[in-house]
DNA sequence: AGCACGCCGACT
DNA sequence: GTCGGCGTGCTC
């Protein structure tokens, strides 16, 4: 007796292919189950699922039809199972079910992505010489020597206390320095002292931190638990390593999974915490095919598996600080509970802010006369300075006086940046890479000028302001520039921050890069040259994502007590405005304060987190043609939209107009409701996707749920 | 997305 | 004569 299962499998959301398909099969097969089933020439990886939802049904509106048609005629068998792995359990098929509802994708699309490719790649011989190798695994014992546990804070204390005693989700609130990573890795603890089984899930938002904090979970769990117990999960593992930790999370072996946003997925039988680190990181929100926020899944997943989460940060993003205000007279409380750890462990001082008026400054200065003195003093005196300026190259433009030409990209609706090293122009955009004209291409003047200036520029300038300058050491000052292209080589980036550390760099010139997470002990100034631009951009989540840069940058600075008894730290910004609130606020170091500021704007102005947005973007060979595609999807569910209170913009081109020769345009689409957008973009999504067959000229399109960026 | 089939241009 | 360009269509 043959029975029917459904099977998903790698099937993109737009492929005209219905979402989950029907085998037959010998025996029954429960719900997660790996499988390999063919589909045309091809044998693909599938996950046999559950497909009595509604859900998956209604995101084909003709799959009833078709499937009715289907299971009359003799369906294939599935090929195999994959034998020695268990299948994939409820809570993780849930989620799966949940993110590919909610970011309008199909299961399969989101199902096959979170698993690893080798499974997906592995031939039935090859899986299985595979099992039998992984079998004989030597038990571990560790060679990590237990360390004395640093004894907590009465602060840090008090918020595992409320930890373990309240639900959650908890927002952990803490300054950098404020010892955030000591509570998860106590939280962690004592989840494993309930519970031998328990698992626990830590996110952080860049491989590049992976490192530090799985030293810092093995070195605390390892002498305990074995060198196995903490297992890593980016993008930057090998296949064979990805496949091995995975299934070390799958087996319930993995005791902590460490791993940036793709690690929301990792299938944790025993999950009972998670961590979301830095939660408030744009990085969070995968920028391509499924666009899911793993911040969000965290949270959703916690309350599918009873799991605790907590969020940290110094600078929440201003969705979370909302959901866990507090209550007050006229408004219920949000639905996290917020922890506060307002000290810094070590008794570092948090660096005085100065702000340099630009506006008493001659024109075009980079560097104010204050700031210079301020770093020859520091660096006389053997102290570190970091200078941040978010623009890598020489100059952005390259532009001729004579006949008005600039280095626009002939591709891109971008200009391309004057890399000085290599004397080539660039595209950030699209990577089109030229070398330098000696003359201006369109009117042969020979005195093409660079126009602005970024962080290479910044080295060379600074070389010269501070050549005078001799270290302690009586040797000439080092300046030294981090950015993507002084780390586009492997290893490179740990070569540069082992050169800081040591003390052979005395400034240190970079992009956001060297803001984030690194600890520079001997860093004492730390300059934000231009920040000004933020400040009125059309996104509206500049400001914000400018604060948190700023007080992260900050928090590099002052982080060695011993050092700032001697010389208290500082952090400078050069504005044109130096009255603006954001920098107010930076200057009291306080968040709160410019989270209310915002979050009153946000409010007056109707935007996330007081309304929800989905942005459809449309990919065309021509303008017209990528927003006719939009406005007919407009028109399509103006009805519709109408019922359920749901505003759709008109199209309009996207910030980034053109690249690498695609037109690109937008319409967003807002709602007060999560609820009823979600409605909405159910029904109207297999409308819209039936409607591009009459629009022949779209290269691609896709819905962005929730978006970071508009 | 793959992978076919299919129908027109310049090469051993 | 074929090798190969990528347009169109199908996969439980």
């Amino acid at each position: 007796m043959s029975h029917i299962v459904s099977v998903i499998v790698h099937t993109p959301a737009h492929s005209g292919l219905v979402d989950v398909l029907s085998y037959a099969s010998e025996e029954v097969l429960p719900p997660g189950t790996l499988v390999r089933v063919p589909l045309g020439k091809r044998e693909l990886l599938g996950v046999v699922w559950d497909a009595t939802h509604l859900d998956d049904v209604a995101t084909s509106k003709d799959a009833s039809e078709k499937s009715t048609d289907k299971t009359e005629l003799a369906l294939r068998p599935i090929a195999s199972v994959l034998e020695g792995i268990a299948p994939l359990n409820t809570h993780w098929c849930d989620l799966v079910r949940f993110a590919a509802h909610y970011y309008q994708r199909s299961v399969g699309e989101v199902a096959l992505a979170a698993l690893p490719n080798q499974l997906r790649e592995l031939s039935a011989e090859q899986w299985t010489r595979r099992l039998t190798r992984k079998s004989k695994a030597a038990d571990s014992h560790s060679t990590v020597e237990a360390l004395p546990v640093p004894v907590s804070t009465p602060e840090q204390a008090q918020v595992l206390e409320n930890i373990s005693s309240h639900k959650g989700p908890f927002l952990l609130f803490g300054n950098t320095g404020s010892g955030k990573t000591e509570v998860y890795l106590r939280a962690a603890q004592s989840q494993l002292a309930k519970d031998a089984s328990a698992q626990i899930l830590v996110m952080v938002p860049e491989i590049n931190l992976t490192p530090q904090l799985e030293s810092r979970f093995r070195e605390r769990f390892a002498p305990q638990w074995g060198d196995d117990c903490v297992v890593a999960m980016h993008s930057n593992l090998t296949p064979a390593q990805r496949l091995k930790n995975w299934l070390a999370a799958h087996k319930g072996q993995a005791r902590i999974v460490l791993g940036t946003r793709m690690a929301v997925f990792a299938s944790m039988p025993h999950l009972q915490l998670i961590v979301v680190d830095e939660e408030h990181d744009p990085s969070y929100k995968q920028q391509e095919g499924a666009r899911y926020s793993a911040r969000d899944l965290a949270i959703y997943r916690g309350q599918l598996e009873k799991a605790k989460v907590i969020l940290g940060s110094a600078t929440p993003s201003l969705e979370s600080w909302h959901h866990s205000r507090p209550a007050t007279d006229t408004t219920q409380s949000g639905r996290y509970m917020r922890l506060h750890m307002p000290s810094r462990v070590g008794d570092g001082a948090l660096p005085f802010v100065r702000r340099v008026d630009m506006n008493h400054q001659p024109k075009k200065t980079v560097f104010s006369s204050q700031l210079l003195d301020a770093m020859r003093e520091r660096v006389t005196r053997g102290e570190q300075i970091l200078v941040l300026l978010n623009r890598r190259g020489y100059a952005p433009v390259l532009h001729c006086p004579d006949c008005d030409w600039k280095s626009q990209c002939p591709h891109c609706s971008a200009f391309r940046v004057f890399h000085k090293l290599d004397r080539t122009l660039r595209c950030h955009h699209c990577s089109f890479t030229q070398s330098v004209p000696r003359a201006c291409p369109a009117c042969g003047n020979a005195d093409i000028q660079p126009l602005g200036r970024g962080t290479e520029q910044l080295e060379e300038h600074l070389g010269k302001l501070l050549s005078d300058v001799r270290r302690t050491d009586g040797e000439p000052l080092r300046i030294s520039r981090i950015d993507a292209d002084s780390t586009r080589l492997k290893g490179e980036l740990e070569r540069q921050l082992a050169e800081v550390h040591a003390g052979a760099v005395d400034v240190l010139v970079g992009t956001q890069m060297i803001a984030k997470g690194h600890d520079f002990r001997k860093v004492s100034l730390v300059a934000a040259l231009n920040p000004d631009g933020a400040l009125f951009s059309s996104d509206f989540r500049a400001p914000e994502r400018l604060f948190s840069l700023l007080m992260q940058a900050a928090g590099r600075a002052g982080r060695d007590a011993q050092m700032q008894r001697i010389s208290p730290c500082e952090m400078w910004v050069q504005t044109f405005h130096p009255q603006h609130p954001l920098f107010e606020a930076l200057k009291q170091h306080d968040y709160p304060a410019f989270a209310a500021q915002q979050l009153g704007e946000r409010q007056q102005a109707q935007l996330p987190p007081f309304s929800f947005q989905a942005l459809v973007r449309a990919e065309a060979r021509n303008q017209a043609a990528a927003q006719a595609y939009l406005n007919a999807m407009r028109e399509e569910g103006a009805g519709l939209a109408e019922t359920l209170q749901i505003d759709i913009y008109p199209a309009v081109p996207m910030a980034m107009q053109r690249l690498a020769n695609v037109e690109r345009a937008q319409m967003l689409i807002e709602c007060q409701s999560r609820k009823a957008l979600q409605q909405f973009l159910s029904i109207w999504h297999p409308q819209v996707h039936a409607l591009r067959a009459e629009h022949r000229q779209i290269i691609r399109w896709a819905i962005d749920v929730d978006p970071l960026a508009i």
